[in-house]
DNA sequence: CCGTCATGCGTACAGTGTGCGCACGATAGG
DNA sequence: CCTATCGTGCGCACACTGTACGCATGACGG
């Protein structure tokens, strides 16, 4: 009998197809998408690994999905809907501005993958989420009469974007060594001064830090408040 | 003859190994890399590809090269070797920073693919080009009495970088579209005016631009500006 | 009851980075 | 001069990638 060559055993031993699992569904995709890339970062996703974690096949996700870069795509604008908008119009513009920067840094951090996604993509990416957190920092600068909105919107956003980028490539290189923050500076510090011996200039930046955290969120408000100090200079009385 | 199941014809019809090719080397190797990149982009560079191009095969290149990685981490600093450092100690800070950020910006658009590498990559590149510019850039602020010169330094690198970045890569589509940016500019503006029209903030930035390498400069030297001025106020008089 | 259709999957193809071991030319030691 | 060693390049192989194609299956509308 040639029908033996078949792989299946037998046609009456199928399972009858797993209902009770919810199906695949874009958004269950692109959820279980984010999940993987939160978990081990942008080279470790591919199609096969995610197709296992939903229980199909790899090609499965196709019908869901034009391409990985689509899928990407939607993964980048979803996790832009975490950032908060503040309410434009209100008595203060710069921390205004200020809540909006920290709740883009604050959700590029929690997905150490999306700022260098981001990055690298440019104005290719038109998701809603990212147009509205776009269209919020704009509403800021125009709605108290900045003179040059444009500009300060691609101020601020460039400035947080490199922030960003450099922290959550900086915290996947810690994730990755499998110690905490403070363990990996402690262990990096000697290369790093003697490294630095060639480049007097840097030394100063390689002294010993109790709180790498708090370093971190003091280089960011320090950045911070030079651009808007920046801007505030900008904004006419 | 069981010699006969070898592929090579005849022992005798052997090409005695084309000497008059400079052989491989590791800088021959990185240079054709940066050619490769800087004409396709950073997913067109195979090591086959890259082989071939040196008249050798894909793994040839692994006696020169630990590893892939290693080869873009080369690539990267050499790029970084093109930066113009400013002499540090001049009577004015404000213009020889604004040079140096001038001449990254200009690198990295030379370059399109360095910028999104370089930010991806954070603190693990620490060639000697790179650390370098650090440290001029470095000099040209603690040289001068700054205050808080780290501070300064991550502010100035962020936006740099960030901008850069989003720039390149705005450089990249257009490059893969075939046309001018002008060309693809006009062919873009309905669909990004449409998008925009339940953006209505946004909806500034899209009006006609004569020239969009002008305006792009503009942009830079404006977000250049913003940053500098903010440093300016936390330099004591 | 019988098309039609959306959905999942198996197979396949071209391409990737890279480990392994062999073959070759040059070079040094007897 | 013969021989042992060594650096270099390469062919092969492996595991893995994104994704095109076509079939099987079940749900659904006539």
């Amino acid at each position: 009998m040639p029908a033996a060559s078949k792989p299946v055993p037998s046609v009456w031993a199928r399972t009858p197809r797993e209902a009770d699992q919810p199906a695949l569904s874009r958004t269950a995709i692109v959820r279980e998408a984010i999940a993987m890339l939160d978990a081990e970062g942008v080279e470790a996703l591919s199609m096969r690994k995610l197709g296992a974690r939903l229980n199909a096949g790899a090609t499965s996700l196709y019908r869901h999905v034009a391409t990985k870069d689509e899928l990407m795509e939607l993964a980048v604008d979803e996790v832009c809907g975490e950032i908060a908008l503040p309410a434009p119009g209100g008595p203060d513009w710069r921390a205004d501005v200020a809540d909006a920067a920290r709740s883009f840094r604050a959700t590029a951090l929690r997905h150490p993958w999306v700022a260098g996604v981001l990055g690298q993509a440019g104005l290719a990416y038109l998701g809603p989420n990212l147009m509205a957190f776009s269209n919020n920092l704009a509403a800021l600068f125009t709605q108290t009469g900045f003179p040059q909105p444009h500009g300060a919107i691609d101020t601020v956003l460039s400035y947080v974007i490199g922030m960003s980028t450099t922290e959550a490539a900086w915290l996947t290189t810690v994730a990755r060594s499998g110690e905490t923050e403070a363990e990996f500076v402690a262990r990096l510090m000697p290369a790093a001064r003697e490294a630095a011996a060639q480049h007097p200039d840097l030394a100063g930046g390689y002294v010993d830090v109790p709180d790498p955290v708090a370093l971190r969120d003091a280089k960011f408000e320090y950045g911070l408040g030079v651009v808007l100090d920046g801007l505030a200079t900008r904004m006419p009385a």
